[in-house]
DNA sequence: CGGCTTTGACCAGCGC
DNA sequence: GCGCTGGTCAAAGCCG
């Protein structure tokens, strides 16, 4: 699976802890896909070493039903999530806002550690699957990846009390529980509108980014402040010893845009884009309509 | 009882 | 065509 872009031992998802590493490597074997060193960005109470990789691609995915989908990966470092995983729980993903159920696990040629199977259980038929894997190039990441977008809000009322995987653990922080979708205007993506199109990542438009902090409300709550924006992020990227990154990473259009559309989904660590407030709104719309698996 | 994890089987794409 | 590999299915069992 996913040979034609992830063959040998250099494969483009593998973020390596040296930025130069992420920069060049990717650089060169991924060009649509970029990586972030978000250090300084995630505003973490806990080690400074923290370090957060999103790498977003648009690549070509032959597994489920060989049909093209986007995938967005996560690299989350295996300590934001350990104090929260049961002991004994080696390869769990860490929490994030969705309700996930585990339907396979593979040993994965040329790596220790078995990669995860999940799909998404908040709604009935959501085609949002992911994959959890430790990183064999570094242990101590925990490599998630993102396929296909949920075709339903961010559920109001999650049932963690039902969901024992421990993928839906909460992390260190206790996770905000989401208030009504009503309620919360500000926080999560909106209902969806009836999509023209089941083909998720068609005709997109052709502004250029990005899902909105607004829709990461849970994440600032979850940081307990407001420093963690996306503002400061982006600056970050433009000024920053990223640049090379961030030059690859801005020229991503229209069909990157959907990766950052539920990056609520994310875990804690993630982080969010955004330009203003304009674009936001014809991004958010443009992505409720083309989700994926909208159909239903 | 419903939802979850586990795990072997099955399927499809790719390379040789 | 065959073997390898990754992704999914589905039965069985567990748990609250």
């Amino acid at each position: 699976m996913d040979r034609s872009f992830n063959n040998n031992n250099s494969s483009p998802y593998i973020s390596e802890q040296d930025d130069t590493d992420i920069a060049q490597e990717n650089i060169a074997e991924s060009p649509p896909s970029a990586v972030f060193n978000v250090d300084s960005l995630v505003t973490s109470t806990s080690s400074p070493k923290r370090r957060c990789v999103i790498e977003m691609h648009k690549k070509w995915d032959f597994g489920f039903s060989r049909r093209a989908i986007q995938k967005r990966v996560v690299h989350i470092p295996i300590k934001e999530v350990e104090g929260s995983r049961l002991k004994g729980e080696s390869n769990t993903p860490p929490s994030d806002s969705w309700a996930w159920r585990k339907y396979g696990q593979k040993p994965i040629k040329g790596s220790p550690y078995p990669r995860g199977y999940y799909r998404c259980s908040s709604s009935k038929g959501c085609p949002a699957r992911k994959q959890v894997e430790r990183s064999r190039v570094d242990p101590t990441m925990i490599v998630v990846t993102y396929s296909c977008e949920h075709n339903h809000p961010w559920p109001a009322s999650r049932n963690h009390h039902h969901n024992k995987s421990a993928a839906n653990k909460p992390l260190a922080a206790p996770e905000p529980e989401p208030e009504p979708v009503e309620n919360r205007v500000d926080h999560d993506p909106e209902p969806e509108p009836e999509p023209e199109s089941s083909d998720k990542f068609a005709d997109l438009g052709d502004e250029s980014l990005i899902t909105t902090a607004d829709e990461l409300g849970w994440f600032s709550e979850m940081e307990g402040t407001a420093t963690t924006s996306s503002a400061v992020l982006e600056s970050t990227i433009l000024t920053g010893d990223d640049a090379d990154v961030a030059s690859m990473f801005l020229p991503m259009r229209e069909e990157d845009e959907s990766l950052f559309a539920d990056l609520g989904e994310l875990p804690e660590c993630s982080v969010v884009f955004r330009r203003g407030a304009v674009e936001r709104e014809e991004e958010r719309r443009r992505c409720a309509a083309t989700w994926c698996g909208t159909t239903s």
